[in-house]
DNA sequence: CATTTTTTTGCAAGAAAGTGCAGGAATTAA
DNA sequence: TTAATTCCTGCACTTTCTTGCAAAAAAATG
């Protein structure tokens, strides 16, 4: 059983702050079996940690900052949650796990539970503060950021990926189509994406619909080195690619 | 059973609590068969290396990575603008420049302007993100993410270090004191730290006034070792700097 | 093997923290 | 305004923590 203390529930109400809940303090009493007042307590305690703010009946967030890097992500298109889901179902058995950047990617790692043992590898550092937020353990890969998408590109960087084995990699992809594969916009990144894949015993592809059926200018990996496509398409498109052999996970 | 020391209990209670698990004194004083006061004891011991948090009634995961950088940066204690702008300053002329993780460099990071031929080279991924936001081209060092301060640490990070030379390494601080130095509560970030200002020509250290004075757990570097501080501290303070060779710039 | 030193352990008294309750002030809604 | 909530304050009660101390166990030493 939990402990049932100020330090544990004020963590848990925080949590939910930070996802912009309400918190109505009669409510939380029940919830943590304790006295309202000791409810009011913890209010006041978060309060004072400018954690919340107090209104009569309960509390709210406070305004958040919105980290810069987040809205610049989270601005233009916010995956479909139940791809998601399914992607991080996908990665419940795996160790160590390499990550590419890219905003789907990047909200992957978001959605991420820290585990016993769980290692994510990535080239993106959204993706690497997005699982230290999660109590995740990261491996960093460095080298040139490129300006295109974020991610370390570069010799250093592949070669750091040379000398290391995961289980499954996670790719993100510019374009995906059954017959081309996957392909990218710039080489840099197409480069790196190529030896995150031979890293791996296993590459999957995390693609919305969007990204189905269409190529971009460098080719990074054939359908055939896929060896999973997880993605929110219609039952005609993926079969194109179940057709080459590709496990596809649709939602 | 193994044997019932100190040693083999904590090490059981810390892989519980790298699962997520709640700790409680009185029960694990039950389930090991000893006094409830030497439970609570393995808890200090355990809080003491960092790998729990006390509360009361017994101990919690320290998980809440809570990333002291990303709550720093969140909770809005911004370092005071005029100690940054002479930061900014300071690195006019340079061209390849090396900044430390944290959330003071954190902030030069963010006002630093693009300009031709700058290159930013850092361990950590919050100061890449900013330098790549201001259109600076940003080299990431790769490695295992630390927990503490979020920044890059191993030997791959050291190593990447050793191949570059900069003309300055701006250098944040846990704790800098006049005839002790500039020290790091964390031994990895500490050696980074130490690598950095080898790979550089001028290392120069970021420091508000209350890290002035103090001293942290890991000597980083010897006053002889540094060239120049910036900070906001007192003129008697900045006397001691001085009085050691180095150049302070106080604000 | 005997002895010294260090570590570990349990105990007890006082300090501190957490909790619930009651009475009165403040705020909101009708 | 009145009535109903909700808040704040102080207080008593319980539980847990801290601290100092001495005995037991383990390790180191000669």
């Amino acid at each position: 059983m939990d402990l049932n203390v100020p330090d544990t529930r004020q963590q848990i109400l925080e949590r939910r702050l930070a996802d912009g809940v309400h918190i109505v303090a009669a409510e939380i009493a029940v919830e943590f079996d304790v006295s309202i007042d000791t409810a009011r307590r913890d209010l006041i305690s978060l309060e004072r940690s400018g954690k919340a703010h107090r209104v009569r009946g309960g509390a709210i967030p406070v305004m958040p900052p919105a980290a810069p890097m987040q809205e610049k992500i989270a601005h233009g298109k916010r995956p479909p949650a139940a791809m998601i889901a399914a992607a991080v179902d996908s990665l419940a058995d795996c160790k160590t796990v390499i990550l590419d950047g890219g905003s789907t990617v990047w909200a992957l790692a978001k959605a991420l539970k820290p585990r016993a043992g769980l290692l994510i590898v990535t080239p993106s550092p959204w993706v690497a503060i997005a699982c230290m937020e999660n109590g995740i353990e990261v491996v960093l890969l460095g080298g040139r950021l490129s300006g295109h998408g974020g991610v370390s590109v570069g010799l250093d960087c592949e070669e750091q990926l040379g000398q290391l084995a995961a289980e499954t990699a996670v790719l993100g992809a510019c374009a995906m189509d059954a017959d081309f594969g996957l392909s990218s916009d710039n080489m840099d990144e197409s480069r790196v994406k190529k030896m995150m894949a031979n890293a791996a015993v296993k590459t999957v592809a995390l693609a919305d619909r969007t990204k189905l059926g269409s190529r971009a200018r460098h080719r990074t990996l054939l359908p055939t080195a896929l060896d999973g496509l997880i993605t929110d398409g219609t039952p005609s498109e993926c079969a194109a690619f179940q057709a080459k052999g590709i496990m596809v996970k649709n939602v």
